[in-house]
DNA sequence: GCAATATAGTTGACTAATCAACTAATTACA
DNA sequence: TGTAATTAGTTGATTAGTCAACTATATTGC
């Protein structure tokens, strides 16, 4: 990659691996997209395994239509459940099923052996350093 | 994040800056996608400005038939061409068009400027080190 | 020399997710 | 208090990209 600055190359690189790895785990999920899994995750360590779309939008780093979009059939098989707001009638909670908690707990299992595999595979002994680093991209909006 | 390993929490990450990343450079990049981008920059780099179709899913990552579904756009409004390969009549190359050239290099500018600031809000003094190990993942196929 | 296998690429059917425009409710402030 | 601005969420139209199945060419091994 000459002619194109550490900067630029970090970030090609950086979609590169996430075309491979969603790929990955879409097919390794048991059924469930990695953004899904995501959004299972955000609901199991939230108070009450409940939060608002946008929030859930925030923290995955989705649009909110997409959040309305993805959530719509995860709804329809009953992995999540849709609440009112009482104090904000704009407001319509997510709170995670009964469904969708087990196939969490599935995923997870399922989740981890994928991850191990792959950072044993990269030669990555402490993931630690790397995941503050891209936590702090992917916090930084501009 | 609790509950979850390191090592799958740093794919999470991962996985959420990519997103958003994504979006900034597709609204950024002077209606160019990122992907579209990763495709003009590969050929550039390339001898001849030519790469197999297969060559080039490899190295930004995607599937054969998504790289045949993005060039199809492009073939057609002049970033690229198409060219037989007199050795193996299975294979057309995807040749750099001087359109592409020209929109490749209007793109690497907005590019640089969007991905330092990127890296400037994250506090990321020196990409090297994250370039190397994303580049390891995303090489690492399973 | 030819059947079996592998490789390059395309296509049909589908899913995921975007943006822009919209509704409805809430908040701010003159 | 009443109007303007903001916020939460949805929807229509569209694009990007997947998988599985397919065609066509090339390679391998008997």
């Amino acid at each position: 990659m000459e002619n194109l600055s550490p900067s630029v190359q970090v970030f090609l690189e950086l979609a590169k691996a996430q075309t491979i790895l969603t790929r990955r785990f879409d097919a390794g999920l048991g059924g469930l997209g990695l953004n899904e899994f995501m959004i299972l995750h955000q609901l199991h360590i939230s108070t009450d395994e409940t939060l608002r779309r946008i929030d859930l939008a925030d923290n995955v780093g989705l649009t909110q239509s997409g959040i309305t979009r993805l959530l719509a059939p995860m709804e329809k098989i009953g992995l999540v459940k849709r609440k009112a707001c009482a104090e904000d009638a704009r407001v319509s909670y997510v709170v995670l099923a009964p469904g969708g908690k087990r196939k969490y707990e599935e995923a997870v299992e399922r989740a981890e052996m994928i991850c191990e595999e792959l950072l044993a595979a990269a030669h990555v002994e402490n993931p630690e350093p790397l995941r503050q680093t891209i936590r702090a991209i992917g916090v930084a909006r501009i």
